[in-house]
This record gives C-alpha cells, structure tokens and sequence, in this order.
DNA sequence: GTAACTGCAAAATATTTGCATCCTT
DNA sequence: AAGGATGCAAATATTTTGCAGTTAC
C-alpha cells in the first residue's frame, strides 16, 4: 500500500513527500469522496490547511483525483481509475451520494447513459449524480 | 410579465418586495441558470449582497429555483418547473452546460434516464448534468 | 399595527498569494 | 546544488448572523 502511494506519485512525475503519500493514502484507504474538511480532519494535525489545497490541486491536475459535482456547496474528490491520465480525463462512471451516511461513491462499473439531446446540443461530458441509499446503510 | 412575478410570489405566500421582484424577474428573462455573481452585477447595484443571499435561500426553500450540480465550485440557480412546489421538488430533468459560452439550461424535456444500480442501492433522486455545446454556440 | 424584509456592520468560513525556509532528487 | 514543496502570514473572497430601521399587508 505504502509503496502503491509511491507508485502512484513516480508515475506522475511528483515527488513524494509526506503530506503527498498521506493524502493519496487517505483516498486509497476511504473507498468514497473526500471534502477538504475531511483530509484536514485526518491530516490535518500534520499538514497546514494551504499544502492540502495545494495537494489536492496538484493531484486534479495529474488526474489522480477528480472533482464530483454537488448542489450544495460542498466540493469533493474522489480517485480517478487508471484510465484517467493528465489532460485525458474520463468521465464515464457515474457518483452515487448515500442521504443516509452522506458518504460519496464513484460507481466505476456503471456507464453513463445516452442522452438524446435536442437539436443543435453537442455533448462532451456527462455527469451522473444519484442520490440515495447505499448498500451500508439500508 | 411583471405580473407573472407577482403572481408566482403570490402563490408562494411570499411577500412582494422589490428585490424579490427584480431576482425573480431576471430569472424569468434570462432563460438560463444564475450564479450569485451574475445576480449581483445586473440587480446588485440596488441591493445589499446579504438580501441577494437571502432572497435565493427563500426561493429554493419555496421551490421556486433549485441549485445546479457544477464539478467546479460555483452554485447556479434555475427556475424550477410548475410541478416543483414546496418540498416536493421534482429534479427530473437535467442539466446542460455551454463550454463555450459557459451558459447552464436545464432541458425540462429530456428525462434523466434510468440507471440500474448495483444491489443493495436504492435511488431517490438522479442529478444529470451534460457539458458541451449549446445550439447558439455550435 | 404587526410581522416580515432589508441594509449595515461584523463575525465566521473558505480560498488564494507571497515569500522565506526546508526537502527531494 | 537546484527546483520544487511546505509553512506561515496575510490578503481575498464567500457566506452567515444580529440587530435596528423600513416596508408590505
């Protein structure tokens, strides 16, 4: 695992330092969508709140994690797949928000669905959000 | 319109006052979504930032507008349809972003689509949001 | 007249930037 | 050693709250 994290910094051509290998860690070891608030929560004794906006920022801009859309206000990230490399970001799963626990998943499995849109739209990107149960909790 | 305004303010037991009725009234000619910004620079010069604020929170509370998923930080309001009343928002329609011209409509005639979730998940509401091209844009 | 709404001030929160220092390579 | 990353301080930006004065009904 430890060694993953390093994996993962190498082949994106970043150094690895500590706040670096303990955010990534936190994303490999959540399986869900992290808030600022959360990293800061688990790391935050450790790290100032500016190197987790900066890590966070530099991990979207490789593509090791990516935004999830919300209606509220809340920004969240979650872990891209390997498909998802710098530039060439893909988008095609889609995000599912427990209203019981709050909790945050990409379902990597699920495609987006075609949307048949009118005449004269053009589509480059789909987000799906689905709100509801998740299987812990119900 | 002017009387529409009122009329919609009317029937959500809301009291008609002036920002209300100049908020409402460029909800109802710009035909697209609003960020808090864009309301402040065409209504702002008139009113105080914290009523803007305020008077967005009671039209979502009423179901007169609804927030926007955006992967970026920004929160947009739309009009909702007829059938949001209080409540009983209903989000089924989704959500189209220019990346041109950075205008967000929603397509009230397209339905979001249903997904088949992996088990143990139950979904209550599905937010779809597309990027692309507007037809004023292709 | 009363309850609701607004504006102002200020607090609380969130995010960004500059710069000196420290760490990774 | 050099470039990049971090921490700290501070500047900005965003959102919320309290309260007194004003407006709608």
């Amino acid at each position: 695992m430890e060694k993953s994290v390093e994996d993962v910094l190498k082949r994106n051509q970043l150094s690895i330092t500590e706040s670096r290998k303990k955010i990534l860690g936190l994303f490999l070891s959540h399986n869900g969508a992290l808030a600022h608030g959360d990293i800061e929560r688990n790391a935050g004794d450790k790290f100032d709140r500016v190197t987790v906006y900066r890590t966070l920022q530099t991990f979207v801009e490789k593509g090791i994690v990516h935004t999830i859309p919300t209606a509220d206000n809340s920004v969240r990230y979650a872990l891209c797949k390997d498909s998802c490399s710098e530039g060439h970001h893909r988008d095609h799963h889609i995000h599912f928000v427990c209203s019981n626990c709050r909790n945050t998943f990409c379902l990597d499995d699920i495609a987006t669905p075609d949307i048949r849109l009118p005449k004269g739209y053009s589509a480059e990107k789909v987000e799906v959000v689905v709100e509801g149960i998740c299987s812990d909790c119900k």
